[in-house]
DNA sequence: CACTGGCACTCGCGCGACGTGACTGCCAAA
DNA sequence: TTTGGCAGTCACGTCGCGCGAGTGCCAGTG
């Protein structure tokens, strides 16, 4: 299910241009594409008998196929696959759309979920298809500063601030008699060993320094613990939007089909499953951002997905946090704009996340990288 | 389209019987129903020609209709209302399932947003359909405590801690030259100004005091007054489950019932647009916790919903912060299943609030609540 | 007077037949 | 190698028909 089968041999030339404008023809009308529309509309200068033995023969390689003698032909997913590698021409966003993009995230950028959620926004309506975002996520949490608030009666509240901005608060039961002053001091002094810190570094440090420990400090610590365990263990948000957009899909009109995307949505956890094993293959190690993944139809992990296509992406960089992107559509994809689109959108994040709160230099690439006709 | 006709004249005690039979026999099978499967199914006790002249008197009245002769009956919005308020027998939860939901309740108490997804979820599964429920939310935000945290260069974190235990945290560029400690400092002396009060209230009460306020606090205090501006003009985040089980509804066969439900879903707002006025007949004031209220069919603010139902209740109290929920499906709904189960998973909400950082005393009285047989 | 059995009537639904048109595949000629 | 032409195939929409479920009405009965 996994395999992506390369294309045997060369296509000639010609065959490569009628493979072409039946993805794109199909693409755009979700239509069978015939012969006679082929030459009517792409210009190929041939009869349409001749376009007639060339799809008789990329049908015979695999390329294309036949819903039922007498229809027109539609891509196959190794069409599709050939499509993307070799012949798409990547559709730009205009500069003007790019620099509004960029600027509604930069308006948002200090707002996690607002811009999270901006990010799905716009792929899905960029690409017209729904769209996933997970939150940035580092594979260890670093600590930057705790704070304990003592809410009232015996219920406190401690407060985590990660290196990368983000902010974890758990309700706790206290121990009898423990005052805000009490708390305050406790934290003031553990604060300074937390900057940077794993959560081993940190508890392992603390035994290190030869400074005795109170039990309200005990006590924190072992708040913190846990609430970085939690941080550390747990699947990070996932973000969707455009839900709405696949059901205008011709393919999704069966509602079987829009069920089990819908069932997709519903469960974040089935989410990351979704985009996380088609790049488990390729070490996280230097996260190349901007490399597009596409999963086309049975490609995909599930049987269900056999006529659905992921375009996906990570963003951010693999020593620090990072997150995943993707647009899901039916197998009939346009390509051509979603993978710029999504690559795009993976700069753009990068550079917000490092831009911002980033523990690397601010990358401002997005503007120059891309071919711009 | 808000009104709700009051039924005009009484039923016989034979008409409610078979009205009851109707309802409960259509909503079970979603299939027309006949005079002949009435008696057979609901020993009626008299011939199916009577109840055909019964049924006919029904219909005369405007409780039930056909969709086309030779069909058999089906409720009307006047019929579902009728039932619902006169002749529904409610189907409390098992004692075991109710302590099941509240232990469950009580294990993720301390972590919001699973308690809140806990609670559509429940709802979801218990009355099969969409649930929606809304984050709690005061009208006026009181506040807690304030930190601020230095992330690095000039990019800061403030930090703000309110009464019921949320927490809001926003990204900020510093001043020239602030550092850790004069953030320190200056929260430090804030902190005590802040218990309980409001926005305005703690404005007020900075300027009474004769202190001299440093640059420093009242950096941090504009930062502190827009972060509460969001939280009291935001609307608050929706949490909704059970999108699938509705798509199995025969109702939402057809594509485009879905995607109108698939739209109101995906945007939160719309969200609260349904539930809120629903309701604004009814002064907030002494939010009467276990008031559940039914909207069906044609009732509903938007004519696509004409044919839907809404149940929903509010929880929490007006004077603290209180929010909605509800469950969303076709008129054809279990009302009787549904109308406890939201009154109960509401009381649950309240007590949970309550109970744990709550301004209140604990509400234990979902237990011996509710007539259990 | 309320109820019942019987009967004629209605109408949605499923099924099969049929004509149509959009393709293709193949072949013989250029 | 390309092209025009032609026969063959098959999905799709329409139409007509028979069936059966369900009603409304009426005359008869306790």
């Amino acid at each position: 299910m996994e395999s992506r089968p390369a294309p045997d041999i060369e296509l000639t030339e010609r065959q490569a241009r009628i493979l072409r404008a039946v993805v794109e023809q199909y693409v755009r009308h979700a239509v069978p594409v015939s012969s006679e529309t082929l030459v009517r509309e792409h210009g190929l200068g041939v009869s349409s008998a001749t376009v007639r033995n060339e799809l008789a023969e990329l049908e015979a390689r695999g390329y294309i196929c036949q819903p039922h003698t007498s229809a027109g032909r539609i891509p196959s997913d190794l069409g599709y696959r050939y499509f993307v590698e070799r012949l798409m021409a990547e559709r730009q966003l205009s500069r003007a759309e790019r620099h509004t993009i960029r600027h509604q995230f930069h308006q948002v950028a200090l707002v996690r979920e607002q811009w999270l959620q901006l990010a799905a926004a716009t792929l899905a309506r960029g690409v017209q298809a729904a769209a996933i975002v997970t939150a940035p996520q580092a594979s260890q949490a670093r600590l930057k500063h705790v704070e304990a608030v003592h809410m009232q009666d015996s219920l406190g509240l401690v407060i985590v601030v990660l290196l990368d901005g983000t902010v974890k608060q758990q309700l706790v039961a206290l121990p009898e008699g423990v005052t805000q002053s009490r708390l305050s001091i406790a934290t003031a002094r553990l604060n300074p060993f937390l900057t940077g810190r794993t959560r081993a570094e940190f508890e392992a440090r603390l035994e290190a320094v030869d400074v005795p420990v109170s039990l309200d400090e005990t006590f924190i610590v072992t708040q913190i613990a846990n609430i970085v365990k939690q941080v550390d263990t747990r699947e990070s948000d996932v973000y969707h939007a455009g839900l709405v957009e696949l059901l205008d899909k011709p393919e999704f009109a069966r509602n079987d089909r829009a069920r089990a995307i819908v069932e997709l949505l519903e469960r974040p956890q089935a989410l990351r499953d979704l985009l996380l094993p088609s790049i488990d293959g390729i070490p996280v190690d230097p996260v190349e951002v901007g490399t597009v993944h596409v999963v086309i139809g049975r490609e995909n992990r599930w049987d269900w997905m056999r006529e659905c296509s992921v375009v996906m992406a990570h963003y951010g960089t693999a020593g620090d946090s990072f997150g995943f992107i993707g647009v899901l559509g039916p197998s009939r994809f346009p390509y051509a704009v979603a993978v710029p689109a999504v690559r795009f959108v993976a700069r753009l994040m990068t550079e917000v996340l490092h831009h911002d709160w980033g523990a690397g230099p601010s990358l401002r690439f997005s503007e120059e990288v891309g071919n711009d006709r």
